[in-house]
RNA sequence: GGUCCCAUCGUCUAGUGGCCUAGGACGCUGGUCUCUCAAGCCGGAAACAGGGGUUCGAAUCCCCUUGGGACCGCCA
Protein backbone atom coordinates (compact mmCIF):
# COMPACT_ATOMS: atom_id res chain seq x y z
CA UNK A 1 0.00 0.00 0.00
CA UNK A 2 1.68 3.42 -1.22
CA UNK A 3 1.71 5.96 1.75
CA UNK A 4 -0.92 9.10 1.01
CA UNK A 5 0.55 12.08 -0.67
CA UNK A 6 -1.24 14.05 2.11
CA UNK A 7 0.53 16.21 4.83
CA UNK A 8 2.36 13.85 7.34
CA UNK A 9 1.52 14.30 10.77
CA UNK A 10 4.30 14.10 13.90
CA UNK A 11 3.08 13.40 17.36
CA UNK A 12 -0.22 15.16 15.86
CA UNK A 13 1.22 18.22 14.46
CA UNK A 14 1.54 18.76 10.70
CA UNK A 15 4.78 19.07 9.36
CA UNK A 16 5.44 19.14 5.52
CA UNK A 17 4.56 15.92 3.77
CA UNK A 18 7.74 14.29 2.23
CA UNK A 19 8.84 16.62 -0.99
CA UNK A 20 8.72 14.59 -4.22
CA UNK A 21 11.00 15.34 -7.12
CA UNK A 22 11.86 15.01 -10.13
CA UNK A 23 14.40 15.30 -13.48
CA UNK A 24 12.53 15.26 -16.81
CA UNK A 25 15.04 14.84 -19.69
CA UNK A 26 13.89 14.54 -22.93
CA UNK A 27 15.34 11.69 -24.67
CA UNK A 28 16.86 13.99 -27.71
CA UNK A 29 20.34 13.71 -26.77
CA UNK A 30 23.36 12.41 -24.65
CA UNK A 31 22.92 13.84 -20.76
CA UNK A 32 25.22 17.24 -20.75
CA UNK A 33 26.85 18.51 -18.00
CA UNK A 34 24.08 20.99 -17.42
CA UNK A 35 20.91 18.43 -17.38
CA UNK A 36 23.29 16.66 -14.41
CA UNK A 37 23.51 19.51 -12.84
CA UNK A 38 19.76 19.81 -12.16
CA UNK A 39 19.44 15.99 -11.84
CA UNK A 40 22.07 16.51 -8.86
CA UNK A 41 20.48 19.63 -7.54
CA UNK A 42 16.54 17.52 -7.09
CA UNK A 43 18.61 14.51 -6.29
CA UNK A 44 20.72 16.07 -2.95
CA UNK A 45 17.09 17.80 -2.01
CA UNK A 46 15.77 14.77 -1.90
CA UNK A 47 18.21 12.70 -0.33
CA UNK A 48 18.54 15.84 2.46
CA UNK A 49 14.54 15.57 2.74
CA UNK A 50 14.38 12.16 2.93
CA UNK A 51 12.13 12.78 0.14
CA UNK A 52 11.50 11.03 -2.70
CA UNK A 53 13.53 11.30 -6.60
CA UNK A 54 11.55 10.64 -9.67
CA UNK A 55 12.38 10.13 -13.24
CA UNK A 56 10.20 11.04 -15.85
CA UNK A 57 11.29 10.93 -19.60
CA UNK A 58 9.50 13.81 -21.48
CA UNK A 59 9.27 11.96 -24.93
CA UNK A 60 5.75 13.16 -26.55
CA UNK A 61 7.74 14.39 -29.65
CA UNK A 62 7.97 11.68 -31.61
CA UNK A 63 10.04 13.40 -34.42
CA UNK A 64 13.49 13.89 -32.17
CA UNK A 65 12.63 11.19 -29.95
CA UNK A 66 15.47 8.44 -29.59
CA UNK A 67 14.84 5.50 -27.37
CA UNK A 68 17.73 4.27 -28.37
CA UNK A 69 19.00 7.16 -25.84
CA UNK A 70 17.32 6.90 -22.91
CA UNK A 71 19.47 3.48 -21.48
CA UNK A 72 22.38 5.99 -21.78
CA UNK A 73 20.71 8.47 -19.96
CA UNK A 74 20.05 6.05 -17.32
CA UNK A 75 23.39 4.76 -17.19
CA UNK A 76 24.86 8.40 -16.68
CA UNK A 77 22.94 8.63 -13.97
CA UNK A 78 23.70 5.77 -12.57
CA UNK A 79 27.77 6.43 -12.91
CA UNK A 80 27.07 9.98 -10.99
CA UNK A 81 25.60 7.92 -8.32
CA UNK A 82 22.00 9.24 -8.78
CA UNK A 83 19.84 6.59 -8.37
CA UNK A 84 16.48 7.23 -8.32
CA UNK A 85 13.66 6.41 -6.48
CA UNK A 86 10.76 5.90 -8.78
CA UNK A 87 10.42 5.73 -12.66
CA UNK A 88 11.58 5.91 -15.00
CA UNK A 89 8.18 7.03 -15.99
CA UNK A 90 7.37 7.74 -20.50
CA UNK A 91 5.07 10.43 -20.78
CA UNK A 92 4.02 8.47 -24.44
CA UNK A 93 3.02 5.44 -21.86
CA UNK A 94 0.58 8.19 -20.20
CA UNK A 95 -1.92 9.68 -23.36
CA UNK A 96 -4.44 8.30 -21.82
CA UNK A 97 -4.01 10.24 -18.62
CA UNK A 98 -3.56 13.22 -20.41
CA UNK A 99 -6.67 12.84 -22.76
CA UNK A 100 -8.78 12.85 -19.34
CA UNK A 101 -7.21 15.90 -18.21
CA UNK A 102 -7.85 17.67 -21.80
CA UNK A 103 -11.69 16.33 -21.65
CA UNK A 104 -12.29 17.99 -18.27
CA UNK A 105 -10.65 21.50 -19.16
CA UNK A 106 -12.61 21.10 -22.17
CA UNK A 107 -16.16 20.21 -20.87
CA UNK A 108 -15.57 23.54 -18.28
CA UNK A 109 -15.16 25.71 -20.87
CA UNK A 110 -11.16 25.74 -19.87
CA UNK A 111 -9.99 24.90 -22.98
CA UNK A 112 -11.26 24.96 -26.83
CA UNK A 113 -11.03 23.42 -30.24
CA UNK A 114 -8.99 24.96 -32.48
CA UNK A 115 -8.98 24.60 -36.31
CA UNK A 116 -6.29 26.57 -37.64
CA UNK A 117 -3.85 24.66 -39.79
CA UNK A 118 -0.21 24.84 -39.03
CA UNK A 119 0.05 26.70 -42.24
CA UNK A 120 -2.20 29.08 -41.50
CA UNK A 121 -0.81 30.00 -38.06
CA UNK A 122 3.02 30.25 -39.91
CA UNK A 123 1.43 32.65 -42.08
CA UNK A 124 0.34 34.51 -38.78
CA UNK A 125 3.63 34.02 -37.48
CA UNK A 126 5.49 35.78 -40.05
CA UNK A 127 3.07 38.85 -41.06
CA UNK A 128 3.24 39.56 -37.07
CA UNK A 129 7.16 39.51 -36.91
CA UNK A 130 7.21 41.49 -40.29
CA UNK A 131 5.07 44.38 -38.66
CA UNK A 132 7.10 43.40 -35.47
CA UNK A 133 4.48 42.66 -33.53
CA UNK A 134 4.88 39.27 -30.58
CA UNK A 135 3.60 36.63 -32.69
CA UNK A 136 0.49 35.50 -30.26
CA UNK A 137 -2.43 32.83 -31.27
CA UNK A 138 -5.22 35.84 -32.47
CA UNK A 139 -8.08 33.37 -31.08
CA UNK A 140 -9.86 32.70 -33.83
CA UNK A 141 -11.68 30.01 -32.95
CA UNK A 142 -12.28 30.33 -29.50
CA UNK A 143 -15.84 31.69 -30.53
CA UNK A 144 -16.61 29.31 -33.08
CA UNK A 145 -20.36 28.53 -33.57
CA UNK A 146 -21.11 24.46 -33.65
CA UNK A 147 -22.17 25.27 -37.11
CA UNK A 148 -18.81 26.40 -37.97
CA UNK A 149 -16.79 23.47 -36.39
CA UNK A 150 -19.36 21.38 -37.88
CA UNK A 151 -17.81 22.56 -41.42
CA UNK A 152 -14.47 22.22 -40.22
CA UNK A 153 -15.31 18.55 -38.74
CA UNK A 154 -16.57 18.27 -42.11
CA UNK A 155 -13.43 19.55 -43.77
CA UNK A 156 -11.40 16.30 -42.03
CA UNK A 157 -9.60 19.03 -40.07
CA UNK A 158 -8.66 17.94 -36.78
CA UNK A 159 -8.84 20.51 -34.15
CA UNK A 160 -5.55 20.74 -31.70
CA UNK A 161 -7.02 21.80 -27.95
CA UNK A 162 -5.74 25.29 -26.79
CA UNK A 163 -6.00 27.14 -23.10
CA UNK A 164 -8.53 29.70 -22.26
CA UNK A 165 -5.85 32.29 -21.21
CA UNK A 166 -7.32 35.47 -19.07
CA UNK A 167 -5.72 37.49 -21.11
CA UNK A 168 -5.76 40.05 -18.26
CA UNK A 169 -4.23 40.23 -14.72
CA UNK A 170 -0.51 38.97 -13.41
CA UNK A 171 0.29 35.44 -12.89
CA UNK A 172 3.24 35.85 -10.48
CA UNK A 173 5.65 33.31 -10.04
CA UNK A 174 7.25 32.50 -6.60
CA UNK A 175 10.54 31.06 -7.43
CA UNK A 176 12.71 30.01 -4.30
CA UNK A 177 15.87 30.98 -6.11
CA UNK A 178 14.74 34.24 -7.92
CA UNK A 179 12.01 35.27 -5.70
CA UNK A 180 8.86 36.90 -7.41
CA UNK A 181 8.34 37.20 -10.76
CA UNK A 182 5.66 38.67 -12.68
CA UNK A 183 4.11 37.94 -16.11
CA UNK A 184 1.32 39.90 -17.48
CA UNK A 185 -1.17 37.84 -18.91
CA UNK A 186 -1.88 39.68 -21.87
CA UNK A 187 1.65 38.35 -23.14
CA UNK A 188 0.23 34.24 -22.53
CA UNK A 189 -2.38 33.54 -25.55
CA UNK A 190 -4.59 30.78 -26.07
CA UNK A 191 -1.75 27.81 -26.26
CA UNK A 192 -2.07 24.52 -27.18
CA UNK A 193 -2.46 21.70 -24.87
CA UNK A 194 -3.15 18.96 -26.75
CA UNK A 195 -2.17 18.59 -30.32
CA UNK A 196 -4.46 17.69 -33.86
CA UNK A 197 -3.21 13.80 -33.23
CA UNK A 198 -3.96 13.78 -29.64
CA UNK A 199 -0.48 14.53 -28.45
CA UNK A 200 -0.06 16.50 -25.42
CA UNK A 201 2.16 19.62 -25.62
CA UNK A 202 5.25 20.15 -23.15
CA UNK A 203 3.36 22.79 -21.13
CA UNK A 204 0.35 20.70 -20.63
CA UNK A 205 1.68 17.15 -20.23
CA UNK A 206 4.43 18.56 -17.43
CA UNK A 207 1.53 19.61 -15.24
CA UNK A 208 -0.60 16.65 -15.77
CA UNK A 209 2.43 14.65 -14.63
CA UNK A 210 4.12 16.50 -11.92
CA UNK A 211 0.20 17.09 -10.48
CA UNK A 212 -0.86 13.14 -10.45
CA UNK A 213 2.88 12.64 -9.40
CA UNK A 214 2.88 14.09 -6.33
CA UNK A 215 5.67 16.29 -7.20
CA UNK A 216 6.04 19.23 -4.70
CA UNK A 217 9.10 20.68 -5.44
CA UNK A 218 9.68 21.93 -9.49
CA UNK A 219 13.72 22.13 -9.71
CA UNK A 220 14.67 22.70 -13.06
CA UNK A 221 16.21 24.80 -16.07
CA UNK A 222 16.12 28.66 -15.96
CA UNK A 223 14.66 28.04 -19.51
CA UNK A 224 11.86 26.95 -18.03
CA UNK A 225 10.94 29.93 -16.06
CA UNK A 226 8.88 31.63 -18.92
CA UNK A 227 6.80 28.40 -19.19
CA UNK A 228 5.94 28.76 -15.47
CA UNK A 229 3.40 31.12 -15.30
CA UNK A 230 1.56 28.82 -18.21
CA UNK A 231 1.53 25.85 -16.18
CA UNK A 232 0.58 27.95 -13.35
CA UNK A 233 -2.71 28.82 -15.05
CA UNK A 234 -2.89 25.49 -15.89
CA UNK A 235 -2.87 24.27 -12.37
CA UNK A 236 -5.65 27.12 -11.50
CA UNK A 237 -7.97 25.85 -13.83
CA UNK A 238 -7.56 22.03 -12.64
CA UNK A 239 -8.22 23.38 -9.31
CA UNK A 240 -4.67 22.13 -7.95
CA UNK A 241 -2.40 23.27 -5.37
CA UNK A 242 1.18 24.75 -6.72
CA UNK A 243 4.34 23.12 -6.03
CA UNK A 244 6.87 25.21 -5.03
CA UNK A 245 9.62 26.33 -7.80
CA UNK A 246 13.13 26.65 -8.27
CA UNK A 247 14.53 27.67 -11.09
CA UNK A 248 18.33 27.08 -11.40
CA UNK A 249 20.41 29.26 -13.73
CA UNK A 250 22.30 27.68 -17.05
CA UNK A 251 25.52 26.52 -17.72
CA UNK A 252 27.34 28.88 -20.02
CA UNK A 253 30.58 27.42 -22.06
CA UNK A 254 33.15 30.20 -21.95
CA UNK A 255 32.34 32.66 -24.78
CA UNK A 256 29.02 32.92 -22.31
CA UNK A 257 26.57 31.19 -24.59
CA UNK A 258 24.22 28.18 -23.98
CA UNK A 259 26.50 25.12 -23.76
CA UNK A 260 26.69 23.28 -26.68
CA UNK A 261 28.28 20.58 -29.33
CA UNK A 262 30.50 22.99 -31.24
CA UNK A 263 32.06 23.83 -27.29
CA UNK A 264 33.60 20.84 -26.84
CA UNK A 265 32.70 18.02 -24.59
CA UNK A 266 29.24 18.60 -22.92
CA UNK A 267 28.49 14.86 -22.34
CA UNK A 268 28.62 13.38 -18.98
CA UNK A 269 30.06 10.55 -21.04
CA UNK A 270 32.45 12.48 -22.35
CA UNK A 271 34.14 13.26 -19.09
CA UNK A 272 33.85 9.85 -18.13
CA UNK A 273 35.83 8.62 -21.18
CA UNK A 274 38.61 11.24 -20.51
CA UNK A 275 38.97 10.23 -17.15
CA UNK A 276 37.54 12.35 -14.71
CA UNK A 277 36.15 10.49 -11.32
CA UNK A 278 32.54 10.58 -11.06
CA UNK A 279 32.78 12.13 -7.62
CA UNK A 280 34.78 14.78 -8.81
CA UNK A 281 32.23 15.06 -11.66
CA UNK A 282 29.78 15.80 -9.27
CA UNK A 283 31.76 18.19 -6.59
CA UNK A 284 32.11 20.24 -9.48
CA UNK A 285 28.73 20.74 -11.04
CA UNK A 286 27.19 21.19 -7.62
CA UNK A 287 29.43 23.98 -6.98
CA UNK A 288 28.93 25.72 -10.21
CA UNK A 289 26.25 27.81 -9.26
CA UNK A 290 25.92 26.85 -5.71
CA UNK A 291 27.91 27.85 -2.95
CA UNK A 292 28.39 27.14 0.97
CA UNK A 293 30.64 29.55 2.36
CA UNK A 294 34.33 28.79 1.18
CA UNK A 295 34.18 25.39 1.33
CA UNK A 296 35.23 23.91 -1.87
CA UNK A 297 35.54 20.45 -1.12
CA UNK A 298 32.76 18.23 -0.50
CA UNK A 299 31.78 14.62 -0.06
CA UNK A 300 28.51 13.27 -1.31
CA UNK A 301 27.37 12.82 2.55
CA UNK A 302 28.15 16.83 2.98
CA UNK A 303 26.49 17.71 -0.09
CA UNK A 304 23.41 15.98 1.19
CA UNK A 305 23.50 17.63 4.70
CA UNK A 306 24.66 20.97 3.13
CA UNK A 307 22.93 21.62 0.56
CA UNK A 308 19.96 24.30 -0.16
CA UNK A 309 17.32 25.32 -2.47
CA UNK A 310 18.12 28.89 -0.86
CA UNK A 311 22.19 28.13 -1.50
CA UNK A 312 21.66 28.85 -5.30
CA UNK A 313 22.77 31.80 -7.03
CA UNK A 314 20.92 33.67 -9.64
CA UNK A 315 23.10 34.23 -12.19
CA UNK A 316 24.31 32.13 -15.02
CA UNK A 317 27.83 30.07 -14.55
CA UNK A 318 30.64 29.12 -16.82
CA UNK A 319 31.48 25.85 -17.19
CA UNK A 320 35.70 25.80 -15.97
CA UNK A 321 37.56 22.64 -17.15
CA UNK A 322 40.51 23.18 -15.73
CA UNK A 323 38.57 23.90 -12.07
CA UNK A 324 36.98 20.41 -12.86
CA UNK A 325 40.67 18.97 -13.81
CA UNK A 326 41.83 20.36 -10.37
CA UNK A 327 39.22 18.55 -8.02
CA UNK A 328 39.77 15.31 -10.30
CA UNK A 329 43.08 15.38 -9.48
CA UNK A 330 42.24 15.92 -5.86
CA UNK A 331 40.33 12.81 -6.07
CA UNK A 332 42.88 11.25 -7.72
CA UNK A 333 44.97 11.70 -4.90
CA UNK A 334 42.73 11.19 -2.19
CA UNK A 335 41.01 8.02 -3.46
CA UNK A 336 41.43 4.43 -2.52
CA UNK A 337 44.02 3.20 -4.69
CA UNK A 338 42.78 -0.45 -5.36
CA UNK A 339 39.74 1.39 -6.81
CA UNK A 340 41.56 3.81 -8.45
CA UNK A 341 43.99 1.42 -9.76
CA UNK A 342 41.38 -1.28 -11.41
CA UNK A 343 39.88 2.05 -13.15
CA UNK A 344 43.34 2.98 -14.82
CA UNK A 345 43.34 -0.90 -15.74
CA UNK A 346 40.39 -0.64 -17.63
CA UNK A 347 41.36 3.03 -19.49
CA UNK A 348 44.58 1.09 -20.37
CA UNK A 349 42.58 -1.51 -21.93
CA UNK A 350 40.20 0.87 -23.47
CA UNK A 351 42.89 2.96 -24.92
CA UNK A 352 45.15 0.56 -26.38
CA UNK A 353 48.01 1.20 -23.99
CA UNK A 354 48.54 -2.53 -23.33
CA UNK A 355 46.67 -5.94 -24.45
CA UNK A 356 44.75 -7.78 -22.71
CA UNK A 357 47.24 -10.90 -22.34
CA UNK A 358 49.76 -8.43 -21.04
CA UNK A 359 47.18 -7.05 -18.80
CA UNK A 360 46.42 -10.58 -17.35
CA UNK A 361 49.83 -10.74 -15.95
CA UNK A 362 49.97 -7.43 -14.04
CA UNK A 363 48.41 -8.31 -10.40
CA UNK A 364 46.20 -5.57 -8.74
CA UNK A 365 48.60 -4.60 -6.58
CA UNK A 366 50.74 -3.19 -9.02
CA UNK A 367 48.45 -1.01 -10.79
CA UNK A 368 47.10 0.27 -7.11
CA UNK A 369 51.05 1.25 -6.78
CA UNK A 370 51.47 2.71 -10.13
CA UNK A 371 48.24 4.94 -8.64
CA UNK A 372 50.11 6.12 -5.89
CA UNK A 373 53.43 6.97 -8.21
CA UNK A 374 52.08 9.03 -10.63
CA UNK A 375 48.31 10.46 -9.17
CA UNK A 376 50.41 13.60 -7.54
CA UNK A 377 51.29 14.31 -11.15
CA UNK A 378 48.48 13.28 -13.62
CA UNK A 379 45.01 14.88 -13.88
CA UNK A 380 43.00 12.09 -15.20
CA UNK A 381 42.60 8.49 -15.62
CA UNK A 382 43.67 8.25 -18.95
CA UNK A 383 46.92 10.19 -18.22
CA UNK A 384 47.39 8.40 -15.36
CA UNK A 385 47.25 4.98 -17.71
CA UNK A 386 49.42 6.28 -20.58
CA UNK A 387 52.02 6.92 -17.78
CA UNK A 388 52.32 4.10 -15.72
CA UNK A 389 51.98 1.61 -18.93
CA UNK A 390 55.93 1.61 -19.51
CA UNK A 391 56.31 1.13 -16.07
CA UNK A 392 54.07 -2.08 -16.13
CA UNK A 393 54.58 -3.76 -19.40
CA UNK A 394 57.82 -4.08 -22.31
CA UNK A 395 55.91 -1.16 -23.79
CA UNK A 396 58.69 1.61 -23.36
CA UNK A 397 58.73 4.41 -25.97
CA UNK A 398 62.04 6.65 -25.91
CA UNK A 399 61.59 10.35 -26.00
CA UNK A 400 63.84 11.36 -28.69
CA UNK A 401 64.80 14.52 -27.43
CA UNK A 402 65.26 12.90 -24.27
CA UNK A 403 67.52 10.15 -25.57
CA UNK A 404 69.89 12.78 -27.25
CA UNK A 405 70.01 14.81 -24.14
CA UNK A 406 70.65 12.43 -21.24
CA UNK A 407 71.48 8.90 -23.07
CA UNK A 408 75.06 9.96 -24.45
CA UNK A 409 77.49 7.31 -24.67
CA UNK A 410 79.17 8.76 -21.72
CA UNK A 411 75.87 8.25 -19.57
CA UNK A 412 75.74 4.74 -21.65
CA UNK A 413 78.36 4.14 -20.17
CA UNK A 414 78.07 5.26 -16.67
CA UNK A 415 74.95 3.62 -16.72
CA UNK A 416 76.27 -0.18 -17.77
CA UNK A 417 78.66 0.34 -15.22
CA UNK A 418 75.96 0.75 -12.77
CA UNK A 419 73.78 -2.11 -13.86
CA UNK A 420 76.72 -4.02 -13.39
CA UNK A 421 76.76 -3.11 -9.70
CA UNK A 422 73.08 -3.19 -9.15
CA UNK A 423 73.57 -6.98 -10.05
CA UNK A 424 74.39 -7.70 -7.02
CA UNK A 425 71.12 -6.33 -4.81
CA UNK A 426 68.93 -9.43 -4.55
CA UNK A 427 65.25 -9.49 -5.47
CA UNK A 428 64.19 -9.64 -2.47
CA UNK A 429 65.89 -6.59 -1.35
CA UNK A 430 65.09 -4.58 -4.60
CA UNK A 431 63.39 -1.50 -2.75
CA UNK A 432 63.74 1.92 -2.57
CA UNK A 433 65.29 2.62 0.46
CA UNK A 434 68.08 0.18 -0.37
CA UNK A 435 68.50 1.28 -3.97
CA UNK A 436 69.23 4.60 -2.56
CA UNK A 437 71.66 3.66 -0.34
CA UNK A 438 73.24 1.42 -2.95
CA UNK A 439 73.49 4.17 -5.42
CA UNK A 440 74.34 7.08 -3.58
CA UNK A 441 77.41 5.08 -1.97
CA UNK A 442 78.27 4.03 -5.58
CA UNK A 443 78.26 7.71 -6.76
CA UNK A 444 80.22 8.74 -3.49
CA UNK A 445 82.77 6.43 -4.45
CA UNK A 446 82.98 7.65 -7.93
CA UNK A 447 82.68 11.24 -6.98
CA UNK A 448 79.48 11.78 -8.86
CA UNK A 449 76.31 13.58 -8.51
CA UNK A 450 73.37 12.06 -8.48
CA UNK A 451 72.36 14.76 -10.40
CA UNK A 452 74.69 13.54 -13.62
CA UNK A 453 72.78 10.26 -12.95
CA UNK A 454 68.59 10.65 -12.31
CA UNK A 455 67.84 11.56 -15.29
CA UNK A 456 69.82 9.28 -17.74
CA UNK A 457 68.73 6.46 -15.51
CA UNK A 458 65.11 7.79 -15.51
CA UNK A 459 64.81 7.84 -19.70
CA UNK A 460 66.46 4.48 -19.66
CA UNK A 461 64.16 3.10 -17.57
CA UNK A 462 60.56 5.15 -19.23
CA UNK A 463 61.47 6.71 -22.22
CA UNK A 464 60.57 10.11 -20.86
CA UNK A 465 61.76 12.60 -18.70
CA UNK A 466 59.43 13.48 -16.03
CA UNK A 467 57.78 10.77 -13.31
CA UNK A 468 57.73 9.48 -9.94
CA UNK A 469 61.31 9.98 -7.57
CA UNK A 470 63.85 7.59 -9.35
CA UNK A 471 64.41 5.13 -6.26
CA UNK A 472 60.50 4.68 -6.35
CA UNK A 473 60.69 3.70 -10.09
CA UNK A 474 63.08 1.60 -9.99
CA UNK A 475 61.88 -0.26 -7.56
CA UNK A 476 58.27 -0.20 -9.30
CA UNK A 477 60.39 -1.14 -12.43
CA UNK A 478 61.90 -4.52 -11.11
CA UNK A 479 64.97 -6.03 -11.07
CA UNK A 480 65.17 -7.78 -14.04
CA UNK A 481 63.88 -5.19 -16.00
CA UNK A 482 65.51 -2.08 -14.76
CA UNK A 483 68.91 -3.75 -15.80
CA UNK A 484 67.83 -5.07 -18.85
CA UNK A 485 66.76 -1.34 -20.02
CA UNK A 486 69.71 0.31 -18.31
CA UNK A 487 71.94 -2.09 -20.55
CA UNK A 488 69.87 -1.50 -23.45
CA UNK A 489 68.31 1.93 -24.05
CA UNK A 490 68.85 3.57 -27.11
CA UNK A 491 71.70 5.83 -27.04
CA UNK A 492 72.23 9.20 -28.91
CA UNK A 493 74.25 9.40 -31.79
CA UNK A 494 77.31 10.85 -31.68
CA UNK A 495 77.47 14.33 -33.38
CA UNK A 496 78.72 13.89 -35.83
CA UNK A 497 82.72 15.69 -36.47
CA UNK A 498 81.19 18.06 -38.95
CA UNK A 499 79.12 19.51 -36.60
CA UNK A 500 76.45 20.28 -38.85
C1' G B 1 11.97 43.37 -32.08
C1' G B 2 8.97 41.78 -27.57
C1' U B 3 9.08 39.42 -22.79
C1' C B 4 11.79 37.69 -18.75
C1' C B 5 16.33 36.82 -16.14
C1' C B 6 21.29 38.16 -14.65
C1' A B 7 25.63 41.59 -13.14
C1' U B 8 32.10 41.13 -7.06
C1' C B 9 39.18 39.25 -9.68
C1' G B 10 39.91 35.76 -16.50
C1' U B 11 36.56 31.68 -13.99
C1' C B 12 33.65 29.62 -9.55
C1' U B 13 32.43 32.37 -5.40
C1' A B 14 32.38 34.82 0.26
C1' G B 15 29.81 39.12 1.35
C1' U B 16 22.73 40.31 3.18
C1' G B 17 24.23 48.62 5.51
C1' G B 18 29.40 49.72 9.34
C1' C B 19 33.89 43.89 10.93
C1' C B 20 35.87 45.36 3.35
C1' U B 21 42.49 48.54 2.90
C1' A B 22 36.59 43.37 -0.46
C1' G B 23 38.03 37.12 1.77
C1' G B 24 38.64 31.98 -0.40
C1' A B 25 39.29 28.54 -4.65
C1' C B 26 40.86 27.41 -9.91
C1' G B 27 44.06 29.45 -13.35
C1' C B 28 48.38 32.79 -13.92
C1' U B 29 52.93 34.25 -11.54
C1' G B 30 57.61 34.73 -7.98
C1' G B 31 60.07 31.78 -4.34
C1' U B 32 60.99 27.25 -1.53
C1' C B 33 61.80 21.91 -1.51
C1' U B 34 64.48 18.80 -5.07
C1' C B 35 67.28 13.40 -9.01
C1' U B 36 63.06 15.27 -13.19
C1' C B 37 58.03 16.49 -13.34
C1' A B 38 54.50 17.13 -10.10
C1' A B 39 52.49 17.62 -5.28
C1' G B 40 53.23 20.55 -0.81
C1' C B 41 54.52 25.13 1.53
C1' C B 42 55.32 30.66 1.46
C1' G B 43 54.42 35.16 -1.49
C1' G B 44 52.32 38.27 -5.79
C1' A B 45 49.22 40.45 -9.68
C1' A B 46 43.96 40.37 -10.36
C1' A B 47 37.11 42.40 -9.14
C1' C B 48 32.38 45.38 -6.47
C1' A B 49 30.05 47.48 -15.00
C1' G B 50 28.74 53.10 -15.12
C1' G B 51 25.69 57.06 -13.28
C1' G B 52 22.20 58.93 -10.00
C1' G B 53 19.66 58.57 -5.41
C1' U B 54 18.39 56.66 0.05
C1' U B 55 21.55 56.83 4.52
C1' C B 56 25.78 59.49 9.44
C1' G B 57 27.62 55.28 6.43
C1' A B 58 26.75 51.34 0.64
C1' A B 59 29.66 45.75 -2.95
C1' U B 60 25.18 45.30 -0.02
C1' C B 61 18.61 49.07 -0.64
C1' C B 62 15.99 51.99 -4.97
C1' C B 63 16.08 54.08 -10.07
C1' C B 64 18.31 54.72 -14.85
C1' U B 65 22.04 53.36 -18.38
C1' U B 66 25.23 49.71 -20.28
C1' G B 67 26.54 44.80 -21.01
C1' G B 68 25.39 39.56 -21.11
C1' G B 69 21.87 35.53 -21.43
C1' A B 70 17.27 32.83 -22.14
C1' C B 71 12.56 32.39 -24.30
C1' C B 72 9.17 33.93 -28.05
C1' G B 73 6.52 26.39 -32.09
C1' C B 74 0.66 21.67 -32.90
C1' C B 75 9.97 21.42 -29.57
C1' A B 76 11.03 20.30 -24.78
Amino acid sequence: MPEPLGPDTLDGIMVSPKPRVRFAPSPTGELHVGGARTALFNWLFARKHRGVFLLRFEDTDVERNRPELVEPILESLRWLGLEWDEGPYFQSQRLELYREYAQKLWEEGKAYPCYCTPEELEAKRRQALAEKRTPRYDGTCRHLTPEERRRFEAEGRRPALRFVSPGEGTTVVEDVVRGPVEFRNEEIDDFILVRSDGRPTYNFAVVVDDLTMGITHVIRADEHLKNTPKQILIYRALGAELPVFAHVPMVLAKDRTKLSKRHGATAVFEYRERGILPEALVNYLARLGWSYGDQEIFSREELIEKFSLEGIHPSPAIFDEEKLLWLNQHYLKTGDPQRLGRLVREFALKRGFLAEEEAEEIPEERWARAVELFRERKRTLVELAEAAVPLLTERVEYDAKAVTKFLTSEKAALLQELSGHLESVPNSEWTAERLEREIRGWLAERGRELKELAQPCRVALTGVTRGPGLFETLEFVGKERTLRRLRQAPQASPPSPAGS
